[in-house]
DNA sequence: GTCTACTGTATTGTCGACAATCCTGACGAC
DNA sequence: GTCGTCAGGATTGTCGACAATACAGTAGAC
């Protein structure tokens, strides 16, 4: 289930070097298309590439790198209609998982989201931008949750880590901000008057919302996303 | 994108081990919880355990073998909550793709689908059942592939994949497979006559059914399955 | 007979080395 | 100047070995 919130010390190497890599790669920290050197990150990471190879392979099965035989893996391109398709399907789980919360959930366990949500929206004015990502990413994971369909949120998640910079860009926005919070306040108050089917149509203009935007950004920025490179 | 019926001779070992991994994942040859013994199968497969490892790692990511640190992997559990939710989240992203598909597919397309399942439906009685659910995971494919968006295709193969033994065991049973291949035919219909929303509700009790049939099959014939295995 | 402690074996985790392949840049033909 | 060729170095692909851990089977206490 892996509540976003919670973190454990990875014993082993697969799983440091996983974490490492997904990390970079979700906030593109690596530049896009950059071919990722074995040896060096290996040594970075103080383990052998055999580990390392091994992380890469899962994150690339994920989508956040790319593997060319012979040539190794490299952090994935931004893609915009890669976004697009991610938005969409995005959206199709969403609202059915919505449409479902409203079934299967307890009033408790949405009121629990309700009160979570609130709390955030409180200290949003001083809360850092890339905390407000995680919430956000949070609130809409843990609403799928409600589906009680484990890979419903699977499949988010992984979503959410490749779109995650797109969202932090969103987010940015402070008008966009605002508006995209009380969407969510919106989505709770309908799934707590027990209209699912409210709460998935506006689930689905909000991401739609969302994506236009995202669309917007990639095409005027991308520079900005190849110029933030950490490296 | 991954044409069903296209196949590749790999030339590294990896891939190589992913694919017959993959293949005795997908139709369960391994029995459910067994423990796949490193050195044994690199043997078998010629090779050393690095390329194997890796490619556990991304069938492991992909949800068909299950890891366990410092107990490796072994085949995933056939759980019914598994199914039902995999079931769920397919018909989700099945009727979307439908809906989506009556927008933006060209007519041609559609035709050449339509083509296509009648060529597998008037073939029916002659085909051999693994042939057939290869043939009804095509179908679906395709028509997924008709909405133009690449990441629901990809994850849709991903469910393909966990669900391929219920399947077979769906279209086993021959008054299934006739309703079946006949909503199947009766989706194409109201896509051509430009009828999405149709369309998409008639693939979602389709899949409703299959569903409901699965759960029955899961929780009467778990044995078959642990029984079955060719190793 | 049941439980526990222990020990040897089987299995996984990680490493460093070498082979295979790719890439860069220099050089020369035209 | 452009193109192709060809070293030489860099990078990936794969291997076998060893360390760390888990497991099974035995022996002993009770």
């Amino acid at each position: 289930m892996s509540r976003p919130s919670e973190a454990k010390r990875p014993t082993n190497s697969v799983e440091r070097a996983y974490e490492a890599l997904r990390a970079m790669a979700v906030r593109f920290e690596l530049k896009p298309g950059e071919r990722l050197n074995e040896v060096e990150i290996a040594k970075r990471l103080a383990m052998s590439r055999a580990p390392l190879r091994e992380a890469m392979n899962r994150l690339a099965t994920e989508g956040l790198l790319t593997f060319v035989p012979n040539q190794g893996f490299s952090c994935r391109k931004l893609s915009a209609s890669e976004i697009a398709s991610l938005y969409e399907v995005r959206a199709d789980l969403e609202a059915a998982g919505a449409r479902a919360a409203a079934l299967r959930a307890r009033r408790g366990e949405l009121e629990e989201l309700d009160a979570y949500w609130s709390k955030v929206a409180a200290s949003q004015a001083t809360t850092p931008i890339e905390t407000l990502v995680a919430r956000d990413e949070e609130f809409h994971l843990r609403l799928a949750a409600l589906s009680g369909n484990r890979e419903r949120v699977r499949m988010l998640e992984n979503i959410n880590a490749r779109i995650h910079f797109v969202r932090r860009i969103n987010l940015e926005n402070p008008a966009r901000l605002r508006e995209s919070f009380a969407e969510h306040a919106g989505v709770l108050v309908r799934l707590l008057q027990g209209d699912g089917e409210g709460a998935a149509e506006l689930l689905r203009s909000h991401l739609a919302l969302s994506a236009e935007e995202a669309a917007v950004v990639i095409r005027e920025g991308l520079a900005r996303i190849y110029a933030e490179s950490v490296a």
